[in-house]
DNA sequence: CTATTGTATATTGGATCCAATCTGAGTAAA
DNA sequence: TTTACTCAGATTGGATCCAATATACAATAG
């Protein structure tokens, strides 16, 4: 007898487990800047001994998302207005240069896609639910770029700042800004303008950035 | 008695060290794509266990330097060919942007020290040292961008393609017009004219990913 | 009462040990 | 000859134990 061989999908992990595990609650907000890790806790929050913990605080630290001190241990990174300001700069750059590449790749499929998370986006009430919705819409159209290392960056980037995005979207007018300026950026992708699809990403961006800073700074006072 | 407090600077964990250590190898080529690096034998050579082996091995994967496959181990990363194409083409978006932003604010200590380099550059027979010459010297200029993270990412996606440069610089003219273009990345940096800095260092990227990758496409035949 | 010192505890970093899995040589069967 | 199978050694992943350091708090001197 002969049997299909089946791509086994090699079990994660459990290093990888936890790393994905407190990259998705940092990410989101969950955990806040400036908590302490403990390796001890977290072992015992996924049954595991501290080794995989340790190997995962040690991945969060590469991606930036954790800053750890020699037998102080690892707290949640906490970034300045001007490092969030920075990272909203490069991310301008990188995803207009992205979107740019992607529009004369587009088909009816991912068109179609993107169509449906800016519906979703409108029409969802839940906000803790918006900032992941605003990542699938732009990394839809994002994809057809054929850039993967391009796309790296862009998702290594948009996770160091994503908690503070979040926090714009629900805590000013944001959303409804964020909406409008979605639906220009597909109608231009749509039309197979790469230069007005490129020109309304960085704008985007950038219009976030400004909103998002003011309301740091506004927080710190 | 008042003493001078001195910041103690911290000892690097063994960890540290490991990793900083393989990253080197790996940049400069001294390890090879494709092989594998056993935790006890790095373990050994570093007289340590393979506890912070392993931490090392997860940081550089984070970086993309090497892959990790579970129970078979970790290798160090060899990119095809239209991957080194992808990050030279991040890169010149990327450092033609810094640079930009580095020009007007570029001092005369800056501009000194860059020319040592390119002197450096030009006087330096053993091409086992081009690639660091090479990197310092773009980077003295870029580091008066004061752009903390755009940096960061200029260093881990040149990291990721060094080795390949390095031999492009060694094996084919690269050097030459390397030299060349440096001197007219520097006379631009010199006069304060940033847009012609940045079209110039676009170029010199793109030029060498053009010699590198038909280079590349040569050797694999 | 305050500042300094000593000490106990918590926490991290590293070493050693055990379990899971891969790999490759050797063997048997078609 | 070739293919499948078995088993031993090698290697990685994880658990447990020990060492180094930090932190909080009590004790003591001024």
């Amino acid at each position: 007898m002969k049997l299909e061989t089946i791509d086994v999908r090699q079990s994660a992990s459990a290093a990888d487990l936890v790393f994905e595990a407190l990259r998705k609650a940092i990410i989101e907000g969950a955990l806040a800047g400036g908590e302490h890790l403990r390796q001890d806790h977290i072992a015992q929050m996924f049954n595991t001994s501290r080794i995989p913990v340790r190997e995962a605080l040690k991945r969060l630290e590469q991606d930036g998302l954790v800053t750890n001190e020699r037998y102080k241990g690892t707290v949640v990174a906490e970034l300045s207005t001007a490092e969030v300001e920075e990272i909203f700069e490069f991310r301008a750059l990188i995803e207009s240069e992205v979107i740019r590449l992607a529009v004369p790749r587009l088909d009816a499929r991912r068109l179609d896609e993107a169509r449906g998370h800016l519906e979703d986006f409108a029409g969802e009430a839940d906000p803790s639910l918006w900032g992941t919705i605003n990542r699938n819409f732009h990394y839809s159209l994002y994809a057809a770029s054929e850039r993967p290392y391009h796309l790296q960056i862009v998702r290594s980037s948009l996770d160091r700042v994503d908690r503070y995005l979040r926090a714009q979207l629900t805590l000013t007018d944001g959303m409804r800004r964020a909406r409008q300026e979605h639906e220009a950026i597909f109608d231009a992708c749509a039309r197979g303008d790469a230069d007005e699809a490129a020109r309304l990403t960085r704008a985007h961006i950038l219009d976030a950035s400004r909103s998002l800073t003011a309301f740091l700074e506004n927080r710190r006072r």
